[in-house]
DNA sequence: CTTGGAATGTCAACAAGGCTGACATAATAT
DNA sequence: ATATTATGTCAGCCTTGTTGACATTCCAAG
């Protein structure tokens, strides 16, 4: 298919490991993970909000009644970074807080119906282009990308990314 | 394993455009991205460093003499932004500044032997866990991983990246 | 030679979104 | 009863992005 394949590694596990091969993911990483923020930023810039808020409607939309700190490990940043996105969001009645029953100290989180809206347009931005994405790459590729990825993770974000997996 | 796999893509190209899959892959670029600048930002900020000038070293490390607009173009923010990283550096003695030869307008940017040794540290820390990533992934999700994440910069990034390349 | 525009630098001001520290409140756990 | 946990909030700081304005230097076109 692509004849002119330079370091074509038959199967060995060697021939990655150059300087080169390392650089050029380095900076794949880089390029793409612009790529791959640019649409829901631009979304995100025409509501007033930024990559923070993206990230909490994600979540809370992933894990419906979840709480703060559940989020909290989840995003890695401090209640207070995490608490004035919260409070925006449910000011701006895209997030409902309750109280929880079996602890009244946690809240749960949950989307409103604007803010499902909000999840939905920025997810289907997102979800075009990884989906254009995996498309061209081709099947094989999928599986390749995700498991490096996988790879790349810190463990305890390994574990909570694998916890999504399964719910 | 899994008894209820519910795509299993038995080698089709349809059944990875699930939203699941769509969704899987988008967070596992998150977490990721997390991972992949772990260890730099460790590094960055006991030197009193952030973000911002790893790229300008990176970047000035792999095109030795480039030009600030075309660091700007790469790095796709505003000349006073990285302007303030600029002069941090070259303050510091990382980078130096030449004013350039054939059109004196320009500047050339060169990294200093404290330069180099910063940026040493910082690729080899990523570097390092890139090739742990690539080792445990195999040599089949490597290519895959690198060809997913072309197709999903934008064009002029891809151009840019490509561009390296060849160098 | 003058002038327009490009490449660069710099100053000021602002915003998002990280951070720490300190403190308050409520409720659970011991 | 007391300690701990979960959460919220206030204040202040840092990095890194932004815009706008202005100065300098120099190439290039008239």
């Amino acid at each position: 298919m692509n004849p002119t394949s330079p370091p074509r590694p038959s199967g060995e596990s060697l021939l990655f490991l150059t300087d080169d091969q390392l650089r050029l993911g380095i900076e794949a990483m880089f390029f793409a993970y612009r790529g791959f923020t640019a649409d829901p930023d631009k979304i995100l810039e025409s509501h007033g909000y930024g990559r923070a808020h993206h990230r909490a409607v994600h979540f809370i939309n992933g894990a419906p009644g979840t709480t703060v700190n559940n989020l909290l490990n989840i995003l890695g940043v401090t209640k207070q970074s995490l608490n004035r996105v919260l409070r925006t969001l449910i000011e701006d009645g895209l997030v409902e807080s309750h109280v929880g029953k079996k602890d009244r100290r946690e809240r749960h989180l949950y989307l409103t119906d604007k803010g499902k809206s909000l999840e939905a347009e920025l997810s289907n931005a997102q979800q075009h282009r990884m989906r254009a994405a995996y498309r061209q790459a081709g099947p094989d590729a999928v599986s390749g990308f995700r498991r490096v990825l996988e790879a790349m993770m810190d463990p305890e974000l390994l574990q909570a990314y694998s916890t999504l997996r399964q719910d």
